[in-house]
DNA sequence: CGCGATATTGACCTGAGTCAATATACGTGG
DNA sequence: CCACGTATATTGACTCAGGTCAATATCGCG
């Protein structure tokens, strides 16, 4: 029984050299807003960013730092959070490569809203959040592109808000946990596998609760037969009972 | 004393012809996007959209209805809603005029993400999605400036999830009031008046508690001396006060 | 093998939700 | 213009989900 719970996580081995220059074009081409464009402009644009590395846990910018540049993910995972006065952290998302985050904004004087930290260890692509702006005014259907991508975000986030107004810690967890299995799961043998290393601690702050209740939650979950669960993993064995707490009154 | 709790409000008088064709040029230039255009330009623009009038209460679209159009508010305010499947519902959002609701994506299949409705008589002007869209793609300048508000909002709900898992309910009611207060304040004598009719159960849903906790929360404000308030009304009596409470630990 | 980080579990307590009764404002019609 | 009725708001009593504090267990690394 013990056996089970070692971790089946397998941890990719990110190397800086996997944003260099030679790897870029294939990585953008994959990023949702770049795979319209043609080859030769790609070439141009692919010139324009600098890659940068992060071991895991460094942080890549901080909250209310004066905003001045746009990322791209090449490889790994970056988590996007926010602070209280209280020191208390709010964890707003996990992203996956060919996801942005940074500024987009023109205006000087702009803010990141928010603290950037590498999950696992990254590789970035990145480039002056005007320079970013000045591709965008000259290819509007790539700038409608971000911005349905920035709408899809907002959705995102106004359902966490919902989520947090009126559903419990319990159904809070069950959803966080269906929507990373969509967004990081892999099959694996019974269960889909969330393939990202997540503490018990981060899925509590990515819903708004406590390390200790996320764990009762999760135990519970496991004693269900829902979910599989280690260190730093979770597994889910059933998408359908997950699926039915959230329907619960 | 009980005199002093009469409504204090203005209640505009919202006809259905204040989005007509011969006021909405001057209109249409105060909405943020269409600010920076020539004369002529916003002329053609302003052709493409219809006008509709809205009573106060009426439903100007329901979440996951099919999404087809595109709103701007020539006057009066708009409520943006979402409901749980236990009937229970979440305020995102009430909007001035010359703000935007709605669809701005392409996609036919998209549905609204949230319920849209008139919290006071309302105009709006409003047109197709995809003429919107080809409105945008062929401005990039325009396109961007919606990007920037999108961007804009999607702070604020980030904002909003804070709010929710880290503060108490008597820190997000001083919140919204600080926000509000901002958006809709309006000096009057010793104090900044909400300028727009609000009950308890309105800034319950906004701030994701109930009616009762609402009110008696508000009850301990007015016994502070940090506002006034009575029925469908609040006025800040102190800033200070209240944003005192936000840094409460 | 042992240590530090992570996770689990228990006991307790409190903020805020629920249910219920009452009060007050404001529009309506007599 | 006043009295009444309804929607809104207030207040009290009770309950409980989940936060806090604390002790212990377990994993996986060096």
């Amino acid at each position: 029984m013990p056996g089970r719970r070692k971790s089946p996580l397998k941890i990719a081995n990110i190397t800086s050299d996997m944003c260099a220059p030679e790897s870029r074009l294939r990585l953008l081409a994959q990023v949702p807003f770049f795979s319209g464009l043609k080859a030769a402009e790609l070439n141009e644009i692919s010139q324009l960013f600098h890659d940068k590395g992060f071991e895991a846990e460094e942080i890549i910018y901080f909250e209310a730092d004066p905003a001045s540049q746009f990322y791209v993910i090449a490889a790994g995972k970056v988590k996007l959070t926010r602070h209280t006065q209280t020191g208390r952290e709010v964890m707003l998302d996990l992203l996956n490569p060919g996801e942005y985050f940074g500024s987009l904004s023109p205006l000087p004087e702009e803010a990141y809203s928010e603290t950037a930290q590498a999950h696992t260890s990254v590789c970035t692509l990145n480039m002056g959040k005007d320079v970013f702006r000045s591709i965008l005014s000259t290819r509007p259907e790539m700038a409608l592109k971000v911005l349905e991508i920035t709408t899809q975000r907002l959705v995102s986030a106004q359902e966490m808000v919902r989520q947090l107004s009126a559903h419990s810690v319990e159904q809070r967890l069950a959803y966080i946990l269906l929507k990373f299995g969509d967004k990081f799961g892999q099959k694996q043998g019974k269960g889909l596998l969330i393939q990202v290393p997540i503490s018990r601690e981060e899925l509590a702050k990515l819903t708004g609760t406590t390390t200790e209740s996320a764990s009762r939650t999760l135990s519970q979950f496991q004693k269900d037969g829902l979910i599989q669960a280690g260190r730093q993993w979770v597994s889910i064995t059933s998408l359908e009972g997950l699926k039915a707490i959230l329907q619960e009154v």
